[in-house]
DNA sequence: ATTAATTTTAAGCATAATGCTCAATCGAGA
DNA sequence: TCTCGATTGAGCATTATGCTTAAAATTAAT
């Protein structure tokens, strides 16, 4: 897989300012031929670099303001067994193993602080988890994106 | 803002599984008339449920193969300050607010160990940061995903 | 049960994007 | 100077899009 070079980033920093452009306007934006653009986000999906693109529904527009990160114990022996029952939890939008303290990561939605207790003690009743840290989220400063990582490229 | 019923939540499902689906696509999958999907789907859209779509970066891809979740506390004094400069750092990709020990919760990529150093040094030397805890992702069993909530409201 | 309102469906149409091919041109490096 | 890869420009058939209009079907209310 060959790395990004500034073009490839410039491409994709154009396409994640406006994510609907067609490919007519990207080349036109910057100064390119369609061809080449063409050509050039054809390569990237091939190499795995730009995925999919995701329609992104909010949350909280689904009726559940809430967001917390609930950060679970695990006992040692059960192990990856007790990630499917907590991924059937509808409310468990994202789920991560890590180090530390705890041993996995949940991002959870909720209607409201109820829920989300409801959610705790569904989690709880998982087999395996022992403990729960709730986090909750006050405000999302910076949403997910890769933008300043991709100036960092495109700069060159 | 309505809320979603059943057809709302059966083509954003059918755009979740497949992201690159077009509106004639979605009608024909899901049975509908063309001008049916085209109406939902705008007036998701007017009311804010659905976003703009993205265009996903693999971060990994990009070469930068480490995922961090960085905990970092604030002293009470400076408030918003600290999050400007935390953002202007490029591996950071995600930032948010939190209750809890913490105050600051930066999701950041790495290059490597060595990289994720570098860059929890220059949290830390952010005014106002006063203690930092990193934790590693190890493994992201399920990405962020709306599915399963969609999948509750579908099934009416 | 009948009426009213909303939603879905069907068709048409102009414009634009897409995926593709081919050949010419450009640029950097050997 | 020669060569290879990338970029460019053009063309072309197919398809999607955004839009409008009107009929049919569904739903709610009286």
């Amino acid at each position: 897989m060959r790395n990004l070079d500034a073009l490839d980033a410039r491409i994709l920093l154009a396409l994640d300012a406006d994510p609907r452009a067609t490919t007519v306007a990207l080349a036109d934006r910057l100064g390119l031929a369609r061809n080449t653009v063409q050509a050039r986000l054809k390569r990237l999906e091939e190499d795995g670099q730009l995925r999919e693109p995701s329609r992104r529904v909010d949350p909280a527009a689904l009726g559940y303001p809430l967001l917390a990160l609930i950060t679970l114990s695990i006992s040692q022996r059960v192990g990856q067994s007790t990630r499917e029952p907590i991924l059937r939890i509808p409310e468990v939008i994202e789920l991560l193993v890590t180090t530390g303290d705890g041993d996995l990561l949940a991002r959870v939605v909720a209607k409201d602080t109820e829920d989300l207790h409801r959610i705790t003690n569904l989690l709880l009743e998982v087999p395996g988890v022992v403990r729960s840290n709730t986090t909750i989220v006050l405000l999302e400063v910076q949403p997910f994106s890769v933008r300043s990582l991709l100036e960092g490229h495109a700069g060159s």
